[in-house]
DNA sequence: CGGGGCTCCTGTGCGC
DNA sequence: TGCGCACAGGAGCCCC
């Protein structure tokens, strides 16, 4: 499941690997995942351009281009979009680049959007979205003011993305591991400690995972097509009945707006 | 506007 | 061993 750290390293790996490098030529094999325009504009659009920029907001990445349009890539639950030397055997959509190597995008699931457009930022979805948690400004004072309205459990708060940008469910879970704080308590409810703990906890498990390459908890890999490494570091995330690092007690799952949800009983308050 | 629930998808892993 | 079902979760959508 890419989130924040996830998409920032495809993005890092491919500004790395393919900036500059031009599109010789496009191959949509699952029309589903393109959304728009329609994939004849889009195969059109993109043929021919050269690759100027890769930009990321929350979990979404833009793909500059020489023609001024961008491509949008929304991974969702298993995308991924790799670079390699041939076209991924299970590719919805490949592009064939200048130098002869492949940019592929994968998506078991099919959840994945890709969108050509001319200005990505006025995307419905990308307006909509909340602070960024790396930036600067999300810092404990403006986050106190974020929570005090706020009746709504936490954990769930977190991975509203008009809220905060970037979190899911594995980031958001680590996060209140980190601060100490229990997943259903309602927001407005955190002290002002409580609130400062949890400021620093998210920036620090965003940080780390993408230190750490992402987390490859299940089909997630990174613009080079390996493996994460944070999925090592996880303290609650998919650890049912295993003993918390920071205590022993085992931890428990719950279940928040429909979402599997991992703590630590004893030390999470 | 908020929150709950359903939907989109497919592979995995569980219980019987 | 095999079948069927719950589950995994990002985000749009509908409804109250």
């Amino acid at each position: 499941m890419p989130e924040l750290p996830e998409v920032e390293t495809v993005r890092r790996d491919l500004e790395e690997d393919v900036l500059g490098k031009r599109i010789a030529k496009v191959k949509v094999i699952d029309k589903k995942v393109v959304k728009e325009p329609s994939v004849a504009s889009f195969e059109k659009g993109l043929r021919g351009a050269r690759l100027s920029g890769f930009f990321r907001r929350a979990k979404v990445l833009a793909i500059g281009l020489s023609t001024g349009e961008y491509l949008v890539v929304h991974l969702r639950m298993t995308g991924q979009l790799v670079h390699s030397r041939a076209p991924a055997d299970k590719a919805r959509v490949w592009f064939g680049l200048s130098d002869g190597s492949f940019l592929s995008f994968n998506d078991q699931r099919r959840f994945g959007e890709l969108r050509l457009v001319r200005d990505w930022k006025e995307l419905a979805f990308v307006r909509s979205l909340g602070i960024e948690p790396l930036d600067k400004n999300f810092n404990a004072h403006r986050f106190k003011d974020m929570l005090s309205q706020k009746k709504t459990k936490i954990k769930p708060l977190l991975m509203d993305q008009s809220f905060i940008a970037g979190l899911g469910n594995l980031y958001a879970q680590e996060a209140l591991f980190h601060a100490r704080i229990l997943p259903d308590r309602v927001a407005s409810s955190l002290k002002g400690k409580e609130i400062l703990k949890l400021n620093k906890a998210i920036k620090k498990v965003l940080r780390e995972g993408i230190r750490y390459r992402g987390s490859s908890v299940d089909n997630y890999v990174t613009g080079r097509g390996s493996r994460g490494a944070y999925q090592l570091r996880l303290k609650v995330y998919d650890r049912k009945g295993e003993k918390c690092a920071r205590c022993s007690s085992p931890i428990k799952k719950v279940s928040l707006a429909g979402r599997g949800t991992c703590f630590c009983p004893q030390c999470q308050k």
